[in-house]
DNA sequence: TTTTATTTTTAGGCAAGACTAAATCTTTGT
DNA sequence: ACAAAGATTTAGTCTTGCCTAAAAATAAAA
């Protein structure tokens, strides 16, 4: 039975779960509208939470026992709209309190996530409001990804696409950095590859791509390579 | 058998209790030297956190197998050394993000209590460092309350009282508001009564104390007249 | 199609931290 | 001094969220 009129607040852990199922369920680009979502499989979820499969399991029938999620055994979940919801609003958490850190608090935007991921799921709805009109209320997090409005839309997506999928010679600006992997945001951070940095492709080798930004020439691992979204130069255009 | 070398991560309840421990166990003047405390009873530890006795007896015997608390059975409880370092260091936070909240995010003095309260136990100590730099490593929160300092000192105190306890005719500015209940906060704050303004006693009463504050006279009743402690003009000078 | 490999679920447990009810200590009143 | 009252502790449960091991379902391969 379905308690759509959910008013119980959900434990950090369940909060946690509805976020990974929209992240994972969602493509690469983020988390888009509820229908372009896929059902999501036990064993992602758990690599995911760093936690058993069983353990998921568990979960995922609490979560649907709420409705907050449709959970079909051996077929994977997938978000409902309730669960949609709570989900945009923990992201909506996380990146403003992301962008909080970083422009008014100092912190380098590699080492924001973690203190955003303690963060998320204990502010209020005022903080979260006062930190958002703080910041001008602002589309994307340091790590270009996109922050659900208040009323939970999301901003209009821009056609970017990963460094391993461009073309040679192609030129660009980051958009985006997709990972959460504190080394791998070290090292990009060092080389200076935050959103907003210009970039060119010279050429796609089996080890990675090879790029140069400034006057500086990398040789950037297929795995760093993959989370770094672009957006091209002289693209298409929207107006 | 006392494990002093702790560096298990403490949970956010038992956080709290050794928080509260100190407070109950300081006089009104609030947190003191270690020594300074008395020991305190499972009754009002299970007032404050708002739980049965029994749950408080189950976890002073946690705390003590930490080495946290000194506890013997129907006796109360107080800190130990380490106990009463977490303690502190949970005050620091409690009262720097108050602190911060007011000044850098606008919150009213009188709002920022509970949003400290869920946030105390989850900030980095990197979050603490750069908020406390922020304000200026403020020695006061908002309500009057001490900061302990970064190494855990406590600021000198200043010599006051409690409105309740003054002669008639006394003049004074509140140092500081000792009350956590949102009522009490949200009226003191309507009257102006924050730390910093100035008041006179006209005359103690069975009620309360009739004072005056600015062009505006009040009966504040006992409980409140309790709460508000006052920095005597032209009282003891320490130079 | 049948076997094998993988994924997922079930079953049973554990630790925290709360609760209730019952037992036991301490204090108090006379 | 002693009994009643009040405070505290013990004993035994419950819920949450995790675990492991074993069973079952699905998917892949022969």
């Amino acid at each position: 039975m379905h308690k759509l009129t959910n008013r119980t607040p959900l434990s950090e852990a369940q909060e946690d779960y509805l976020k990974q199922v929209l992240l994972l369920g969602s493509g690469g680009e983020g988390p888009g509208r509820l229908e372009d979502t896929h059902p999501v499989s036990t064993q992602s979820l758990a690599d995911q939470m760093q936690v058993k499969p069983a353990s998921v399991t568990g979960m995922l029938k609490k979560l649907a026992a709420l409705g907050l999620v449709e959970y079909e055994a051996y077929r994977g979940v997938r978000l409902t709209e309730a669960g949609y919801r709570v989900a945009l609003e923990v992201l909506r958490h996380h990146r403003l309190i992301e962008a909080y850190l970083h422009e008014a608090l100092g912190y380098g935007w590699e080492e924001v996530h973690a203190e955003a991921e303690k963060l998320e799921h204990h502010i209020s709805e005022a903080f979260e409001e006062r930190i958002a009109e703080w910041l001008g209320h602002p589309s994307h997090d340091p790590h270009g990804d996109a922050i659900p409005s208040a009323t939970l839309e999301l901003p209009p997506t821009t056609p970017n696409r990963r460094l391993s999928a461009l073309e040679h010679g192609v030129r660009g600006l980051v958009a985006r950095v997709a990972t959460q992997d504190q080394d791998s945001l070290n090292l990009l951070a060092h080389l200076g590859l935050k959103p907003g940095a210009a970039l060119q492709l010279l050429e796609q080798v089996a080890e990675g791509s090879r790029i140069q930004v400034g006057k500086e020439r990398y040789l950037l691992p297929m795995s760093l390579a993959q989370v770094l979204w672009v957006h091209l130069e002289g693209g298409p255009h929207d107006g």
